[in-house]
DNA sequence: TGTACATCAGTGAACGCGCGTTCACTGATGTAC
DNA sequence: TGTACATCAGTGAACGCGCGTTCACTGATGTAC
């Protein structure tokens, strides 16, 4: 917003970028404010002209990682396919996509620590990208009979929490070795034998 | 083994208690050699006696719980109920009151970013827990028709990864707030919903 | 167009801090005789 | 039982390090006239 063309251009995004990519390297705690700003090639204190300290710093790559999230999520949703179910299903792909893309931000999110109302900007967009989500199970459950259905936001938390677990324990490089099967697909046919015990996927297909 | 009274009588143990409470409090990244040393009421350098460096500790720390885990897992599945199906229950109940009661432990074994190998010991206590996960699911997957049948493997894998989701996302108080619903009613609920996905329970019920 | 001034992004030095690790040591415990 | 000796768990001081944060400053940029 106008500080192009000052001395750096626009330092307070080239800062956020550092971070994220420190972040990602190096886990959201192993990340340095002084290492984000040799990166942007600033001097630590000018940091503190952009941000009130570290934590802000990171919250604000959260916050941009959110926006993002949500984007995809409902662009997902929205363009999905003819049906909800291939909504949704598009909508679980684009999580795992976002978190292979995005790592950094993904970490900021949901590993670093920071609490969600650290910032009013990233308690709306998190706030957001979980109504995103909810509205994505919503829209589905709706091909469920009411006196069977799940509450909506009880069925976006099994997916959630599914796609989350497979991200942490199977689409880094960190526990067992490695990943049994590729995360796409375990996360793919997890979703889908879900949806199946929700009946809304035929039992024989 | 035999250490009891030497000066302390059980640093060892009491080094590695300590670094599992300050990891509970501070996170596996926030937690300190010194101040672990200092809650056993002794010098950093003393750590040194009994460990390599601060990763050995934390390694430690990992490696106890995945015993403790296997223990847990393995007597809620022999224990579990008369069929194959109620002794798989019981053993992601028994992943969640692990979760719930080791806090440190968890956080030590799939946060901390230990690799798995840190340690022959880790490594092969970790190898235990995995085993014990697959050979549950393996017995129940002798239920599904051999030609729909997933790999046991990938079957354990969605369990704890759905079971990792939740309490990462929902069993501790970091994002959203808090929980929509009390973890172990989702997490429950979830499994159920998966296992009638592979036809492992009547649709009905 | 040119000059005087105000702004404010980034500097560079300094701070106090706690970290992990090393080292020569000390003194309580265990053992040989 | 008593004495001399060996062991080795824990000490305390010191190290070099990089951290987050503060502060008075400087000098390039933008603006008023």
């Amino acid at each position: 917003m106008g500080k192009r063309g000052y001395h750096h251009g626009n330092l307070r995004q080239a800062l956020v970028d550092a971070a994220l990519v420190l972040i990602e390297q190096k886990g959201p705690t192993g990340f340095t404010l002084s290492e984000a700003a040799k990166t942007a090639g600033v001097t630590p204190a000018a940091v503190y002209r952009h941000f009130e300290g570290r934590e802000a710093l990171i919250a604000e790559g959260a916050r941009q990682g959110h926006e993002i999230f949500a984007d995809v999520m409902d662009y997902a949703f929205e363009s999905g396919g003819p049906s909800a179910l291939a909504a949704f299903e598009a909508t679980g792909r684009a999580y795992l996509a976002f978190a292979r893309k995005y790592p950094g931000h993904y970490m900021a999110m949901f590993e670093s620590g920071i609490p969600m109302n650290a910032t009013p900007g990233l308690a709306s967009a998190a706030a957001r990208s979980r109504a995103i989500l909810e509205k994505a199970a919503d829209a589905l459950s709706q091909h469920i009979p009411p006196e069977k259905r799940p509450p909506a936001s009880m069925f976006s938390a099994h997916i959630w929490a599914m796609s989350h677990g497979v991200v942490e324990l199977f689409a880094r490089g960190k526990p067992g070795g490695n990943a049994p099967f590729p995360p796409e697909e375990l996360l793919e046919a997890g979703i889908g034998i879900y949806l199946r015990g929700l009946g809304l996927i035929e039992p024989d297909q």
